[in-house]
DNA sequence: GTAGTTGCAAAAGCTTTGCGCAGTA
DNA sequence: TACTGCGCAAAGCTTTTGCAACTAC
């Protein structure tokens, strides 16, 4: 299966997903979620409102991040950076991963003896040269799990 | 050592390691450091600026903000959320890990297949409940690698 | 005394919101 | 036709910058 192929099943899928949400399968979202689902460099709000730009010149920045808000809500986008609205500082210097809960977006060390070191099974791909694995295990604090 | 004991021992060693980065070791300095070395909830710039703002009122948010980037430099201190600046986008479904790199902030994925699964030594502390193991191998894409 | 730091205010990103018009179902 | 979604402009946050007054060394 080509590439161009690949992209016009998840269109299709797509559109799918619109009707079964209730969603108006418009000229704009579909473009943007072309444009979303093409890119493998997790592409900024502003770098999405550019490429979208190049196919319909007068689209909004509103219209860009209404429409990822609601892709987000329907489970058909993720962000990369979750806790990304403001800086959250760490002077802790000893090795440590982090345990993020996604519903009050606190964030607790998790000391690196705690868990396994991940292995890559083999070489990373593209001559990647990793220097730290960075665990986040993301889920509920104990307080948001009792009030779940 | 009670954790007052660290405290003031961390504080000798911030003074120490202004004196030798040629850093003048302000009043406003460490405050702000001893705030964040003793938070253990990650907080954000504007939580830092009111717990300081209790010791200094008349203390600016630039203040916190320069001696946040001034201290980064120097390696005292780090951010949970590297990629904090704007939201990066995800339409990957598939279960996948991030190479992220540092020099040019540059998103690739990582199929989870190409790692190995953490797993936890002992249960997680504080209850937390986990949902998702997401890693991120911070290091230097190929680009950035041949650059340096 | 000099260089580096602070506080203020203004400005620069990123993101959200309200509203009238337009396009979808 | 009813209603959802779009584009515009304004506003809200977070963060940075320029500059004059001040402070550590």
């Amino acid at each position: 299966m080509t590439d161009g192929q690949h992209l016009e099943r998840r269109m299709d899928w797509f559109r799918q997903r619109c009707k079964r949400a209730g969603l108006a399968c418009t000229h704009q979202r579909q473009v943007i979620y072309r444009v979303l689902a093409a890119s493998e460099s997790h592409p900024s709000p502003e770098s999405v409102y550019e490429r979208v730009r190049m196919e319909i010149p007068s689209i909004s920045v509103a219209t860009i991040y209404k429409s990822i808000r609601t892709f987000m809500d329907q489970g058909l986008l993720q962000q990369v950076n979750p806790l990304h609205e403001a800086a959250r500082l760490d002077a802790n210097l000893e090795p440590h991963h982090h345990l993020v809960c996604t519903a009050c977006k606190s964030v607790e060390d998790l000391p690196a003896e705690l868990i396994e070191a991940p292995r890559p099974v083999r070489p990373l791909p593209n001559g990647f040269r990793a220097r730290e694995f960075h665990i986040e295990v993301l889920g509920l604090c104990a307080r948001c799990a009792g009030k779940g």
